[in-house]
DNA sequence: TTGAAAGCGCTAACAT
DNA sequence: ATGTTAGCGCTTTCAA
């Protein structure tokens, strides 16, 4: 029986050859029984299709693979029970760790899997009263930057378009933020910011449909103030259908600045979150979360205002 | 002691309230370990953030939900390595699936997989000579359509854009076809159809760049038919900064035809692919091939020409 | 009806 | 150096 390259300890010779013959494959399930961490790692998403997570994911896994771990991304569809059903399951595999931007605001029992020992990182959300890691964006500042270029253009009356009951507090700052710079202006958000829902999930669809109720509106609006880019384009499709012109007619921003809103009809205004930094940073915030005397930290980057040509001076 | 609502065989009184007090978790392991299948699926993809997957994944996840699996998505950067690491690791998890657009020619390793009793499904790729269950699309009309498109406004001298080395079955075939279209109206594909390399990943990024190429060649094409959309989005992207008009001083044509193709500058022509049939078909013969008896199945289907306003006459 | 025990494939500790 | 063994948490089988 031939020697083995790497006779790893207490295994009996082992013929390579022989294994192969037979088709062996490795028990991970058993490995990991026995106690040996494993290798996965699970980005929990709302939307499997978000372009924006997607792209914030790629840079988590690059930076992942690095460390050998095997990044995989799980779609929830904005349900929380399905969120809560994916993390039981998630526990039960023993994963390595997991990135999640939480549909809820209840961040208790992410807070005991954490506690447990599995790293948990919070995506686009800041860990409150939890104690988590979190990478986040300033999102109020993008509210504030988004509402102070529409009022600057001249803009009175501003629609914000969100998902149906705005949970996800990372849209919910957005909108306080929008707010505040309304306020800030003179103007009362509780009539002049009119809310719109955009019941998830397939945001471009609903938010085109959305588009019937703001042409139909009696007090009408000239800017339209998005959750994210992908509600900008159901809005910039709807418009379209009703032969809305953009950005003369109405002001459209959306929010993300993901990698066609540049190329879109009119290019889209928008508020710009920091990919990279966030992928990049989730990730090794994870890495850190499994050494030994770790401290939980929270990175927060600023948004960045990106003015193209889907926003105008009121009409 | 509490009698629990279900006592599963085997299991002694176990005290729901008790359990939840020592925090304690089901190990997935141990339960595989001892021969219960899992529930993992996983979903193989070259680019995480590739639209197009991302919108036929979701579709194939939600089928799948309702079968009780859980579809993760994982991302190999069109690493040939990579994807036997990550088909390695699937094996040794124990898999309930595989759903994959192989970057490779050789399936010799799918067929093994699922001659194990693992179920594999080839998305948008056949099966060849192998043995295996597919999802596909006719990518050689697909191409023909678009050469013939491209032939009836008028264009002789056409560039094709797609990866590296042409490895993917899918884009080969894409090529073919155009070839093929060019053939019967009496070009020279060899002569006629210019071949520029995009190499993976971040496509749009690299077909900004291949522009550079295109706008300085001495014998100039009239029209770029892209391997898909994100590409035809660098196109776009690149030719902008050269000043270049679409469709007036050159075509562009994409492949895919995903959500935000119809609201680019210029909207763009396009083959479209049957999104949500292949998602579908994709859960559903992954679902029948652990069925006892099951024969392997390829379900093919036909792509559209959608003609927008990145074509036109050749100048 | 309820409890005990075997054993899945692996690794760490131990014995040779 | 090399071989043996215990046991991870679960489910199935068998015994009481």
């Amino acid at each position: 029986m031939a020697r083995p390259p790497t006779p790893r300890a207490g295994s009996p010779h082992m013929d390579i050859e022989l294994m192969k013959q037979l088709e062996f494959t490795d028990d991970g399930s058993a490995r990991r029984l026995r106690g040996v961490s494993g290798r996965l790692v699970a980005a929990i998403v709302t939307d499997i299709a978000s372009p924006f997570y997607s792209e914030v994911n790629r840079v988590t896994e690059d930076r992942l693979a690095e460390d050998h771990c095997m990044m995989l991304m799980c779609g929830i569809g904005l349900q929380a029970d399905q969120e809560a059903r994916m993390l039981t399951w998630l526990q039960e595999q023993g994963v390595r760790g997991i990135v999640i931007s939480p549909v809820r605001d209840d961040l208790t029992r992410l807070q005991e899997i954490s506690g447990r020992g599995t790293p948990v990182v919070l995506l686009d959300r800041l860990p409150g009263r939890a104690d988590l890691c979190a990478v986040s964006v300033d999102h109020r500042a993008g509210g504030i930057l988004a509402g102070e270029h529409l009022l600057r253009l001249g803009h009175r009356r501003i629609a914000f378009l969100g998902p149906s009951p705005v949970t996800v507090t990372a849209v919910k700052e957005r909108r306080q933020g929008l707010r505040e710079a309304m306020r800030d202006a003179g103007l009362d958000p509780d009539r002049d910011l009119v809310d719109i829902r955009v019941p998830a999930p397939n945001l471009v669809e609903a938010a085109d449909a959305a588009v019937n109720m703001i042409v139909t509106m009696k007090d009408p609006v000239t800017a339209i103030a998005c959750m994210n880019d992908m509600t900008a384009l159901g809005v910039l499709q709807g418009l379209g259908r009703h032969g809305v012109h953009v950005p003369e007619e109405i002001s459209v921003i959306g929010y993300d600045d993901v990698t066609f809103a540049s190329r879109l009809a009119p290019a889209l205004s928008t508020i710009r979150q920091p990919t990279h930094a966030l992928g990049r940073t989730a990730a090794e915030l994870l890495l850190e979360e499994a050494e030994p005397g770790h401290q939980h930290r929270t990175a927060r980057f600023q948004p960045q205002l990106i003015v193209r040509a889907s926003t105008a001076k009121a009409g």
